[in-house]
DNA sequence: TAGATTGTTAATCGATTAACAATC
DNA sequence: TAGATTGTTAATCGATTAACAATC
């Protein structure tokens, strides 16, 4: 699609840009310079610009930036025009948390399945989806082939999971278990969430304050 | 405590050497080599080395590191053995999952309280803890000083808690709103977790394998 | 001792910031 | 046109990697 070797750095920033236009746009805002979005976010002027640029001029001389343009154009940067089929694997507190929790629509995706081991759970409805018997898995896939998973599940049950997901065509993960995903395959996405990492680092960094 | 600048780069690695190295030592391991535990990480032994060298010496030369000493050292350099005080703020899904599924204790935390402006929450237990109503806040702080804060409220709720709590003395947020805690306030310590923003960039990352 | 591996310095690489010519 | 602000190149800064002498 865009153009490779965007280094992972800018990638990063994109949702960031992408909430606060938003926020600027539902406030009325039309326009805004570098500068001036600098000061709101943090950053310096040059950096939103590099960033930006990277993928096209979106500004104008003398003008700055078109607020909802740039949103739109960030938002398809980062393929939130494009849904992707998404399935939870497992619905503990936080598979629970995460589907109820999120806005998949207006990230990306699109929340098709939830999958569980645990039979008392199968049947009931999450988010107007029944849960589904993790041994239905294979199945659903092949038939509604899922692009990307959300995986709740404790890191022993994640290998396993993953290898089969993975056969199953399954591109990208939102991995909360502590299951090395990244490690272990190659050719896919995956973004970590450790909250006891974060946890750790924010003890270090109270301790550390100053 | 530790010298000051040491990079944000660093700490963020620590937790990760931490979490395999307990893995190393379950598995019955006693010493290992930069370049045998670069292997396992997917990292430089180089960089494994400069990291650790930031806080002292921990190996020895021709043998490698002891592994539950480093360990040990590491939980130490993060705070782990000097639990700080946390307390929830908002009890949703999210808030609940939170409580439920992380292990505050291992992670330098002790949860002491939970708090919700919703009426019907209040005096349900929660991991032990009964939810108090954000109202009782002022005044449980002031006789227990939590050192810090999660917060799993709406972005609208937290600009004025987090205010209220910046001035009872919470020194750290674990912020999971889309209030921007870090650009308002200076001299405390936070860790965002966004899951939206995590979600937008697997997006991208999965449009763009290859 | 000889071999292995650290601690540490130097080299490289990448990301951020500064500067400014192009241009709206 | 004059003023403002971008797009983009060059300079700086920081982080990662490589190399190797010190040493267990």
């Amino acid at each position: 699609m865009y153009s490779r070797n965007i280094s992972n750095s800018v990638i990063k920033r994109l949702p960031r840009y992408y909430r606060f236009l938003g926020e600027l746009k539902s406030e009325g805002m039309t326009r805004i310079s570098s500068k001036e979005l600098s000061n709101k976010m943090g950053l310096t002027a040059s950096q939103i610009r590099q960033d930006l640029n990277c993928f096209g001029g979106f500004g104008q001389q003398g003008y700055g930036y078109n607020i909802e343009l740039l949103q739109g154009e960030i938002g398809r940067i980062l393929g939130l025009d494009t849904p992707k089929r998404a399935i939870l694997i497992g619905v503990g507190n936080l598979g629970r948390a995460v589907a109820l929790h999120v806005n998949f629509e207006s990230k990306g995706f699109q929340l098709i399945g939830a999958f569980d081991k645990r039979e008392a759970l199968v049947g009931q409805i999450l988010r107007n989806m029944p849960i589904r018997h993790i041994s239905s898995l294979d199945e659903f896939c092949r038939e509604n082939l899922p692009t990307a998973a959300i995986l709740c599940i404790p890191k022993d049950a994640a290998g396993a999971v993953t290898e089969q997901l993975i056969k199953l065509g399954v591109k990208g993960f939102l991995n909360f278990s502590h299951y090395d995903l990244a490690m272990k395959h190659k050719g896919i996405a995956v973004e970590n969430v450790h909250f006891g990492d974060r946890l750790m680092t924010l003890s270090y960094n109270i301790d550390n304050l100053e």
